[in-house]
RNA sequence: GGACAGGUGGCAGAGCGGUCGAAUGCGCUGGUUUCGAAAACCAGUGUACCCUCCCGGGUACCGUGGGUUCGAAUCCCACCCUGUCCGCCA
């Protein structure tokens, strides 16, 4: 959510940003919609004073005994009456103004590229080089099958398209990076925590997700909730309604999750195999700090995502997302894009952003500056990593001649020293 | 799911329908005292929005949402959450 104060003092500010996004907001309507919820709200709060005026009035009348008793209370029952009609078109008009702010997207930051599209974004880093095959690298959704440690027919019989299954070393592999990202999380200062996977409408709101993505969300027939997305959500609405001690900050929490997304409207875009599913594992990373270190703290957490690939030893570069790519949410976001020699291509495997005081307006987390006076913390996130496109990418980059795939070095030790996948008998 | 009990300020805990944003205690902050500290004493100590040049003023918030009333923390209804017991269950 916008600040509403911020917006009136500088729309011109907001206009340009919300026209790098592409969005032509209406911002001579939004300012006149504020004042007159404001000038509502001014005309309620006085009548209601007069009121309250009146009523106390009337308490003393009662206790001194008094014959105009009655024609007072005549009065204030008027007087009431116009005030609870005064009060409604208040709160009608500031409902309909809050309804319109949660469509608002957050402002990028200065330093974001105007664009339209992901072809604006901009590369920032490249580390290593495409893998060299002395054969055709296969893509994964063959060497996974064939090593027995991929199934997307079964997956498909399960839940339909769009699903997929680990098996075997599979399974282990994807268990091993979790654990391995998480301890390193924590080695790193994070907390790790275990959160519910279904959540409230409300907490969708404070992050983002609702109302405008809706459609993007599993929700559950018979409850008010709905499948998280991300772990994001959980984690950052942890602190929703709360004032932080500022001492604590920066709060850097992890989470393994699976995520559920609906992806309407993504069908048949780069969705075979592991690519797009439905369901996927991914340890997230959340951030609580001040609105003065956010932006560094966004390249430190930047720093730790692009460990784990540099350790893994694959091929992968750091994007700028421009403004027209940004998300709804977030005010300055890096991909993490892997290579896939099998499709040839990059694959995201983390997003990093920071949201400025974006979501900690919608979810009210606030902290106590220096003055003792609550403010909004900035809130950041990223992945680190999504699982199953690094399945995608050790498959096919580690893929060897006779069908075989070697897990590298860093992995060992949470695969019980295991150094390749065999194709296995499968059963 | 059923039966009880309860949800008040950072915590604990009062609160006859009117002067309650809310007693009291603790905690916290500042001060006095002290060589210093403790103790004691004094003062202060919620959040949001609106009006105002300042001083200051107004409104709202006692789980949430409705209702009764001139007036609700106090009465009524619904819901949510917590605790305890029962049932069911990994």
């Amino acid at each position: 959510m916008i600040d509403l104060a911020a917006f009136r003092a500088d729309p011109e500010a907001f206009r340009r940003a919300w026209t790098a996004r592409g969005l032509a907001i209406d911002v001579e309507a939004l300012l006149a919609e504020d004042a007159r919820v404001r000038a509502l709200k001014h005309r309620a709060e006085t009548l209601k004073a007069e009121l309250n005026a009146a009523s106390r009035a009337i308490g003393a009348a009662a206790r001194a005994g008094g014959a105009a008793l009655e024609e007072a209370k005549a009065r204030a029952r008027a007087l009431g009456d116009q005030q609870k009609a005064a009060d409604d078109e208040r709160a009608a008009a500031e409902r309909a103004l809050h309804e319109r702010l949660l469509y608002l997207p957050n402002p990028c930051l200065p330093e974001v590229p105007l664009g339209k599209d992901s072809a604006d974004n901009r590369v920032v880093g490249v580390w290593g080089e495409p893998p060299r095959f002395a054969f055709a690298p296969r893509p994964h959704w063959e060497l996974g099958p064939q090593l027995g440690i991929m199934d997307f027919e079964r997956a498909a019989k399960l839940a339909g398209s769009g699903f997929a299954t680990l098996r075997g070393l599979g399974a282990r592999l994807s268990r091993a990076l979790i654990n391995w990202f998480i301890d390193t999380h924590v080695a790193n200062g994070y907390t790790e925590w275990s959160v519910p996977h279904l959540v409230l409408p409300a907490i969708m709101q404070g992050t983002g997700q609702l109302p405008k993505f809706a459609d993007q969300l599993y929700r559950c027939r018979d409850d008010e909730l709905l499948l998280i997305p991300t772990a994001e959500v959980p984690l950052t609405n942890l602190h929703a309604d709360e004032i932080l001690d500022p001492a604590l900050l920066p709060l850097r929490y992890c989470a393994y999750t699976p995520c559920y997304r609906r992806e309407a409207g993504a069908a048949g875009v780069g969705t075979r195999g592991l690519t797009r599913v439905h369901q996927f594992d991914k340890v997230e990373m959340v951030w609580f700090t001040t609105p003065e270190r956010a932006r560094a703290d966004l390249d430190t957490m930047i720093g730790h995502a692009t460990w784990f690939l540099s350790e893994l030893g694959l091929h992968h570069r750091v994007v700028q997302l421009c403004t027209g790519d940004t998300g709804f949410s977030a005010a300055c976001t890096f991909d993490l894009e892997v290579w896939s020699p099998g499709t040839q291509s990059w694959l995201e495997v983390s997003s990093c952003s920071t949201f400025t005081d974006f979501q900690a307006r919608r979810a009210n987390i606030r902290y106590r500056g220096p003055d003792g006076k609550p403010r909004f913390v900035h809130t950041l996130n990223g992945s680190g990593l999504a699982l199953p496109r690094c399945l995608i990418a050790l498959v096919e980059t580690y893929q060897q001649g006779d069908g075989s795939v070697l897990i590298p070095p860093v992995l060992r030790p949470y695969l019980g020293g295991c150094e390749r996948i065999a194709p296995a008998r499968q059963g």
